[in-house]
Parts: C-alpha cells; sequence; structure tokens
RNA sequence: GUGCCUGUAGCUCAGCUGGAUAGAGCGUUGGACUCCGGAUCCAAAGGUCGGAGGUUCGAAUCCUCUCAGGCACGCCA
C-alpha cells in the first residue's frame, strides 16, 4: 500500500503540474470515510481552488480527465464539495498485497539507533511503572528492527546511587546483616529490598541523624571501599538478575547493561567535563545560590541555571547523565569494557565494567538515541540534549529523542486492594502515584502471576486434555499478550490509572482478543489440512496462481472482502506512523479494528462449509493474508501467538 | 509564579500535521446459525467534543481568552 501511494503520488503530482503548480505538501493521499466513496481520496483540490479562487468541485472536475490509466486504479470520480476519490483495481492490489508477504517496504534511515529503557533502580523489584516502560521501549525496538534499523538496547543501571545506598543501610545497620547473610534472604531477594527500602526510608526520614552514616556509604561505595561497596554489589547485582527474569516473562530483552559503577570508575565525567570546560558549554557560579557551582545557562530560561557539578566538587545526575549520552553518540573518546553477563539462547547480555577485558562487541556510537523515560524528566532530558547542542554537536542533539510517557498511578480500588493506609492529605485525589519509598505500587511479578492464575483458570476450562506443561506455556502467553496490549493500549500522553479488573480483562479490546482471533485463524488452517486435504503444499499452489476472481464473489461479499483487505493492507504504514509518532497506541488499535474485521468476516463466510470452490479459495487466500498481517502485528507488540488457547 | 500536558458517551479511552455522518471497549438492554472455537458475533440506548470568541469552503483538531485537573521547575536521582 506504500508503494502504490508513493507511485500514485509521484504520477498524479506529474500530471497535475503540467497544468497548475501544486506543491508536495498540499498533496495527501488518505482514506475515504466509506466504502461506496472509493478507496483513496484527494484533497488537494481544496488548497488549488483557493489559490484559483474558485469553486473546488468546479477544479476537481476540471482535472478528472487526468486520471484516466492511472496504474492500479479503475476509476475516479468527484465527490462531495471536490475531493477526487479513487477505486483500485481489486484484482491487482489483492495479488500485489499476498506476494508481498513477509518483505517490508520500509526502510532504514540510521547508520544505527540506541534505545535506553526499562532502567529501574535496581533495590527493589520491579512495579507497573517499569513495565510501561519496558513494553514501550522493547515495542520501539521491535519496530525500528523490523523496518531494517540497526537497533542497539541499552538498560542503564544505577549501581552506585543513593537508592541502593538505602537498601545497604537497611541491611547492615538496620538488619544487621553482613554479605554472607544475604545468601539465607528466603523469600524471592527483589520482594525482601522492596519492604526493606520502604522500611529504610521511614527510618531514615525519622532518623536525620542517620544521613552521616548514610553519606558515609555513598563515598566507600563510590570508592569501592568494602564492606559497603561489596554489599552494593551483590545486592544490585542480584536485583538485576531479578528484573531481567520479570522482564523475560514479557519477552523483552536487552544487548548491554551500561554501569553507573562503570562511568564513575572509567572516568567519563572527568572526560565530559573537560569538554565542557573547553567550550565554555558550563561556568563557574562565582556569586548568587550557586556560589561554587558549575552551572549551564538554559537557552530558553536566561535567568535559570542548572547546577551540573556541585560546589564540593561532585557531579550531579544531570552531569553523568551528559557523559553518557556524549558516549552513546561516540562522543566522549572513551569507552567501557565489557563482560558477558547473562544469556539468552544463542544471545550474550553484556554488562559493562572498569577493568580490561577481552574483545567484545563495539557498543554505542549511534546516529540516532532513544530515551525511554517518563514526562516527569522532561526538564532533565532537555538539559542533556541541550549539552550537546552547545558543544556543537547539533545533529546529535536533534537525534536524542526522550521518548515521554505518563506514569502509571493506582486508583482508589487498587489503593484498597493492596490495603495501603490512605493518609489525610492523600484522601481526596482521584489516584495515587506509585511509589518505592513508600512501598506503594503493584509488583510486576504480582501482576504477571495473576494474570498467569487467571489465564490458567480459563485454559483448563476450555483445553482440559492438554498437558498441564501446555496450560502452563499457554497461560503464560495469554498473561504477557494482556499485559502488554494493555500498556500499549494508551497513548503515551494518557496517564493510566491503573486498575486491576481493567488490567486482568481478556475480553473486548484486550491482548488475549487479539491471540484468540489469530489462533482461530490457525485453527482454520489445521482443519483445512485435516479435513479437506489442503495442507501447504496445497496453499502455496493456490497462493501462486492467479488470483484474478473477485468478480464472482456476491455483491455483499465483495464488500466485506475488500474492507478487510483494504484495511490489512494499511499494515506497515500504520508501522511507520507509530515509529515516527512514538505512538504505538496507533499500532494496537490498528491490531484491535483488524481482529474486530476479522471476526465478523469470518463470522459470516464460512471456508470448511463451502461448497462453491471458487469461493473458498478466495476466502482461504483472504484469511491467509489476514493472518500474516496478523502475526506481524503482534510479534511487533511482543505479543506472544499461542498454538491453543 | 513560570513552563509542559490533559479535559470527547455512565466509566476507561481512540480520533488532534483541519476534511465527508465524532468512534471503540467496558457497563446496560435485547438477540445469534444443526456453526471453521461463544475469550466470539449482531443490534439498541447513550455526545452542548470543559466554556466563550476567532481563523475558513470546512474546526474535536489551528489561534486567543477562560474554567478545571495533573506534572515539572533541588548543590535528589
Amino acid at each position: 500500500m506504500i508503494k502504490l501511494k508513493d507511485a500514485l503520488k509521484k504520477e498524479i503530482l506529474a500530471r497535475v503540474k503540467e497544468r497548475h503548480t501544486l506543491d508536495e505538501t498540499e498533496f495527501e493521499i488518505t482514506a475515504t470515510p466509506q466504502q461506496s466513496f472509493g478507496d483513496l481520496s484527494l484533497t488537494f483540490p481544496f488548497k488549488l481552488a483557493k489559490r484559483l479562487r474558485a469553486n473546488p468541485r468546479q477544479v476537481a472536475q476540471d482535472l478528472l480527465p487526468l486520471f484516466s490509466g492511472l496504474e492500479g486504479v479503475k476509476t475516479a470520480e468527484v465527490a462531495g464539495p471536490g475531493y477526487i476519490n479513487l477505486f483500485l483495481d481489486r484484482d491487482a492490489f489483492f495479488r500485489t498485497a499476498l506476494g508481498s508477504l513477509g518483505r517490508t517496504s520500509l526502510y532504514p534511515e540510521y547508520h544505527k539507533v540506541i534505545i535506553e529503557h526499562t532502567n529501574i533502580n535496581p533495590n527493589k523489584a520491579a512495579h507497573i511503572g517499569h513495565l510501561r516502560n519496558a513494553c514501550l521501549g522493547d515495542t520501539l525496538a521491535r519496530c525500528l528492527r523490523h523496518k531494517g534499523e540497526k537497533v542497539e538496547v541499552q538498560n542503564y543501571i544505577d549501581d552506585t546511587g543513593v537508592q541502593v545506598v538505602d537498601v545497604v543501610f537497611g541491611f547492615m545497620d538496620l538488619e544487621r546483616k553482613t554479605l554472607a547473610d544475604l545468601d539465607s534472604v528466603g523469600q524471592k531477594f527483589d520482594y525482601y529490598c522492596w519492604d526493606l527500602y520502604a522500611r529504610t526510608a521511614a527510618y531514615l526520614e525519622a532518623h536525620p541523624e542517620s544521613q552521616i552514616r548514610k553519606a558515609e556509604i555513598l563515598k566507600n561505595i563510590e570508592h569501592g571501599r568494602d564492606p559497603e561497596a561489596g554489599m552494593s554489589q551483590a545486592v544490585s547485582r542480584r536485583i538485576i538478575r531479578a528484573h531481567l527474569k520479570t522482564m523475560e516473562r514479557i519477552d523483552v530483552g536487552y544487548e548491554l547493561l551500561p554501569c553507573e559503577s562503570s562511568i564513575l570508575g572509567l572516568k567519563f565525567w572527568e572526560k565530559a567535563f573537560a569538554l565542557l570546560k573547553e567550550k565554555d558549554a558550563i561556568q563557574l557560579s562565582r556569586e548568587g545560590e550557586n556560589a561554587g557551582c558549575w552551572v549551564m545557562r538554559l537557552a530558553d530560561a536566561k535567568e535559570k541555571e542548572k547546577v551540573i557539578v556541585r560546589s564540593d566538587g561532585t557531579v550531579t545526575y544531570v552531569g553523568k547523565d551528559i557523559a553518557y549520552q556524549l558516549w552513546k553518540f561516540g562522543l566522549l573518546g572513551r569507552d567501557f569494557f565489557y563482560e558477558p553477563f547473562a544469556r539468552n539462547g544463542a544471545k550474550t547480555l553484556w554488562i559493562t565494567t572498569t577493568e580490561r577485558r577481552p574483545a567484545a562487541p563495539a557498543f554505542g556510537s549511534a546516529s540516532r538515541v532513544y530515551n525511554v523515560i517518563d514526562s516527569r524528566q522532561a526538564y532533565l532530558q532537555k538539559i542533556v540534549a541541550q549539552g550537546l547542542r552547545v558543544l556543537g554537536f547539533e545533529a546529535q542533539a536533534a537525534n536524542s529523542i526522550h521518548f515521554f510517557y505518563e506514569m502509571v498511578a493506582l486508583s482508589p480500588r487498587s489503593l484498597k486492594e493492596l490495603n495501603y493506609e490512605v493518609s489525610e492529605n492523600e484522601k481526596d485525589r482521584s489516584f495515587l502515584e506509585v511509589s518505592g519509598r513508600k512501598g506503594l505500587g503493584v509488583k510486576a511479578d504480582d501482576l504477571l502471576d495473576r494474570l498467569e492464575t487467571k489465564a490458567l483458570a480459563e485454559v483448563e476450562k476450555r483445553n482440559p486434555e492438554l498437558s498441564p506443561e501446555l496450560r502452563a506455556s499457554i497461560s503464560r502467553a495469554i498473561a504477557c499478550g494482556a499485559l502488554r496490549y494493555f500498556m500499549l493500549k494508551f497513548a503515551r500522553n494518557s496517564l493510566i490509572v491503573f486498575d486491576f479488573e481493567e488490567a486482568l480483562s481478556f475480553e473486548g479490546e484486550t491482548g488475549p482478543y487479539l491471540q484468540y482471533t489469530f489462533v482461530r485463524l490457525n485453527s482454520i488452517f489445521q482443519k483445512l489440512s485435516d479435513r479437506a486435504g489442503v495442507g501447504n503444499a496445497e496453499l502455496e499452489k493456490l497462493l501462486r496462481e492467479d488470483p484474478t476472481l473477485l468478480d464472482r464473489l456476491p455483491e455483499n461479499e465483495g464488500r466485506d472482502f475488500w474492507d478487510l483487505v483494504l484495511y490489512a493492507a494499511q499494515f506497515e504504514e500504520h508501522v511507520l506512523h507509530s515509529v515516527y509518532s512514538l505512538e504505538f497506541s496507533h499500532l494496537a488499535k490498528f491490531t484491535f479494528n483488524l481482529c474486530q474485521k476479522t471476526n465478523a468476516y469470518y463470522h459470516l463466510y464460512s471456508i470448511l462449509g463451502e461448497g462453491n470452490l471458487d469461493l473458498r479459495n478466495i476466502r482461504i487466500m483472504t484469511v491467509f493474508y489476514i493472518r500474516e498481517i496478523l502475526r506481524t502485528a503482534l510479534s511487533l507488540m511482543g505479543i506472544p501467538l499461542p498454538e491453543k488457547m
């Protein structure tokens, strides 16, 4: 469809330009609101009419003769106040569509793309907010790869930050545990830390004097002094493994885990600092409240300045992030060392280290970078991009994309279900923000467990004959599909007020609905093979044959067939639109709509029961086409394709 | 205070680079073949697109004002 539209645009523009001046931007091809109007709609007569001070309908009418003999177009007509609507050659269109299955018409635009997502502080279990981040980031990665981009996914690990320090404080000072004691933590380690972190945060708030000890821990960790350094290393590594395991449940993976400890250890900041000073991108503030700090002045808010280096000489989070961002573009002039951290099948997940190691793949040096971070950090991300800009890296700054999205919050009903005591000033709020400090949130594994339990009950009811292993694996697939669709269906600017009932639903606009549609289509092919002897060989033969039989379809069926196929053929445009707008709810809605149309079609037109072979063959090809589009669409969203469910 | 975001059906949300009659899901009500899977399908009811101006052939979409809610603006990360 993209190719057809491009070709039509080019040809029509050329023809129109012989008579009128028309800019490319004034020309667009859109869908018609209903099938009887035609298949594609052109609005440029309105633009022309404005310049010519003429009636748009008359302009369209005058241009109509230009539309004869267009490749792929059967007829054209003027409609409404001045649209030109095109009716496509359905046989040719369907033949081309079938022939292009399995090949994308999209193409890469960048040398290399880095996506940073997940980025959970390694001091507690992952929660639903992190799931939204990971689902968005992973879907972006899948779509870009589908498009042909070379993608490197990084999950940044803040293993030396204050959040880890808090948990180390909890273990060492509150629980008097040693490194060896960590092994004897009985329950899930990330869950244990979830509670410990909340407990420690409360303790630290109630005991301000313990800040001295906290500062000491932070310092020892930064300088690699035991026992604090060893403790933080052990805690963060163990939590990272827990996070990876959680993310594996929804089929989210990474290429590299860049650690803050490596950024500190390899003195990335010092290098970045030197660059920034050299280009006069940051200044030493001599008076006022920021006296003694190195600050960056903001381009659009002159009176404001952001502290990059504190008066005690330590660097802030933003400073480290600027260094990291420079490295991502290969602009820092310094690199990490790498070692394998985990293996997933044939794929190795690498982690950064400060010590020289044998050869590793080349990481970093991208030409485009997406940072998947919630919108509360928009201000900081702006400063990071500006850091690149003032260093003279204009192109890289423009290719530093903050992929922002709204947070996930909790509905009053969810709070009740979590047995959370709502405080006085939280009482009249319609939602509450997830907070690790308060220990308030829905843990990712808990949610997935509940989804799996619910799915399993359904599978056992419907498919009692399957083996327990198969039933379990189907339940996992359904849980994953439900979660991933849930996280994608909302526009990224939409704050998700999390509600269990809604998230645990398997009916209507949900992941399992999409999976179910796919499973049913598969089931048709299974039965075609079992009962009617139409196996893969016969299918291929059918697809290779000339399917120019559409005029044999009765009127109603022809209409429904075309409605479905024309919609499905827009798949790649929706992928591209989603990637450009970073709005994967488009892709989600498109796939959902496609499933709705498919289910309706399937309901009306029987395949196995159809005696007329012409009709049956067209239906087989139609359903085959839809199934393949659906297969790709679901896999781009990371929604698993169960065999049965 | 400054900046950004949001306001669309009872609820949750699409639609926003202007385009033909504003769409889904849930919920409610009623219905579905001797059927390829009822996690499905069909239908009904439900709308001053927060409000007021403006721009024009055309506004949920763009502009101005306004009301309501959210977020950000640390020598935290």
